[in-house]
DNA sequence: TGCGTATTTGGCAATTAATGCAAATAGATT
DNA sequence: AATCTATTTGCATTAATTGCCAAATACGCA
């Protein structure tokens, strides 16, 4: 495998890293109706601010979030609304099965 | 937030995650052409089989790929091609800066 | 049955991620 | 300047992930 190949592998699984895991993927949700702030992000999220201001940075970190200090509050914003057009995608994975399949002798 | 719109969250977090990484990321662009067994998933992946195989199991747990055994080889499958359709978001989110913006007062 | 090939699993060590608390920082307000 | 509010960071702890080796399993074939 190229270098280049192994790169873009790697910047592509940061993105899908840092949207695997559930208070991040609510963060991606709130912000899909527009720009907020940390403390009404905070508001609507189950765990201590500083854990919220982690995940905000995860997201920042790989591009999937910006944000924007106003006066004493940060804006978090986010960048690719595309993301969302991708759970219908993710909800046809989500089923029950276990992905095996039995050949016709074996059943 | 609702128990159901918690298990939702989670289980979008859990195909996220399991795209999360380099390798398996790797593989689900292998089995975009077709299935393959494990033997030849492995020769174009440096690392152990046994490796390999935990990486499959990753993602056919939770349903991006499915597996068939036949003869004493088992052949994994893309479920959900719809996958290689987001890399141009994730891509649109692969960048250089920071994601932080300065105010106009503050440059 | 016994052997060879393909794949998975157990065990273990090393690394990375997640979380809360407390402290630090930055800007606003008095 | 002193203080208040909003946010981030340092630190410690716990949990999860990754990867290899070796052993186990499953199947085909002689």
């Amino acid at each position: 495998m190229s270098t280049t190949t192994k790169h873009l592998l790697d910047a592509r699984a940061e993105v899908f890293k840092a949207l695997g895991h559930p208070t991040r993927l609510a963060i991606v949700d709130m912000l899909a109706g527009g720009e907020r702030c940390v403390c009404e992000i905070d508001e609507h999220i189950d765990a201590d601010m500083s854990t919220v201001s982690r995940h905000l940075a995860v997201l920042r970190n790989v591009g999937i979030l910006s944000s924007e200090k106003r006066g004493n509050q940060v804006f978090y914003r986010l960048e690719c609304p595309c993301i969302t057009s991708f759970y219908a995608c993710v909800e046809s994975v989500i089923r029950g099965g276990d992905g095996t399949v039995q050949l016709e002798a074996s059943r």
